[in-house]
DNA sequence: TAGATTGTTAATCGATTAACAATC
DNA sequence: TAGATTGTTAATCGATTAACAATC
């Protein structure tokens, strides 16, 4: 095992790995090696263990990997066993559809509650969580201690909400506004950029002829 | 201008470009620098350069780059002048928050119709536009030629949709399922992993202490 | 035991950064 | 003209792939 900075390359990876472990370990699936994992996913088998291998041995010569395990590991190394708090900033339609479809558990995720400065959504309850004022944020962050917030704002709000939970001790955001927001170093923001995955898509469909 | 693939890095770079390139335009700022558009954006001068340089030559040496002109150049690249024309299959909350709150024509797509297979959602008219039975669909592709599909249904159905799709002639999808769908090598399908995003952002939160 | 497959080191490949001549 | 900044070539850095000894 290699003690040094994990590259995002590889973080971003092991999200892609959990979901094919734990699709395989629904399907009963006992073990599987490097090679036929890597079929799977459409990557190589070298660079499966090469990624594992920044946080420990998992496999075992012969065998290969045991699937119900290697799934824990990678869960453990993403911190779904950590129970983060979140709440939703923002009910309007989006958040309205996270609160509805989002399974937060499954990701170890406990969503606690939703905030809307509309008049119209205060007092809601969506899918057992209540919506609530915006002007109860303080009061609510100081006394249950969320760590991270879902932003489903308008754009030209999205900064200040920011400074605002970052303040309050908030430690990660899951941003759909359009914008970057700017956090302090010690706290991470995760941003959905709706526009730029359709612009990808549109730059493919546009140019298939040669490529 | 070197003629080459175009590799994925610099592919996922465009829209973040344009974002920037729209936002100074948006504040009539004429003419920009790689020097200080790099410094905006937390990337070197000469990725800038690099990056624009497999599609062309945009810039003036002494002066930099004209802003209405780059951001114009890039659009094109990204094909937001092409006017694909898009539908949504799937109109639950997800499908309706995008209905309602996304600008599909500022990144150049026709948002021509929604399908739902639920008779309390076929017929209702969401900001414009009508939702239809998914019995029409076929119908419905073969006269209109939409190009690009949303897929905002349950997962388990989304590959056999995706592969009625393609049949009918859909050249790029937009999944927001948790799954990964296959599609023929000039089909371009992607994909929105709520779920792996939010798993990156907890791998970053649940370890902040050392990094 | 023989075959399979790991974890890791070395080789290769590609992407980013630096440097600089060209020129507005 | 002198200063600024481009586009591109070369140098560096990092990530992916290949190879292989170790071993289940």
């Amino acid at each position: 095992m290699k003690k040094q900075k994990i590259s995002d390359a590889v973080i971003h990876r092991l999200p892609r790995y959990y979901r094919y472990l734990d699709d395989l370990y629904n399907k009963g699936v006992v073990r599987i090696s490097s090679h036929s994992l890597g079929e799977k996913m459409d990557i190589t088998a070298s660079q499966i263990r090469q990624d594992l291998s920044c946080f420990g041995e998992f496999g075992q010569q012969g065998y290969g990997y045991n699937v119900a395990e290697l799934r824990a590991e990678i869960g453990h190394i993403l911190g779904i066993d950590n129970d983060h708090k979140l709440i939703i900033i923002g009910a309007g339609h989006l958040g309205h559809a996270l609160l509805q479809n989002f399974d937060f558990a499954k990701v170890g995720f406990h969503l606690d509650s939703a905030f809307d400065v509309s008049s119209t959504l205060i007092g809601d309850e969506i899918n057992g969580v209540t919506v609530r004022s915006m002007d109860e944020l303080d009061d609510y962050v100081a006394q249950h201690h969320p760590n991270v917030a879902v932003l489903t704002v308008p754009q030209h709000v999205a900064q200040p909400l920011a400074d605002r939970l970052v303040a309050l001790g908030i430690r990660g955001f899951w941003n759909f506004t359009n914008v970057e927001i700017s956090v302090p170093e010690d706290v991470y923001s995760e941003d959905i950029h709706f526009v730029d995955t359709l612009l990808t898509l549109s730059y493919h469909i546009s140019r298939t002829p040669q490529e």
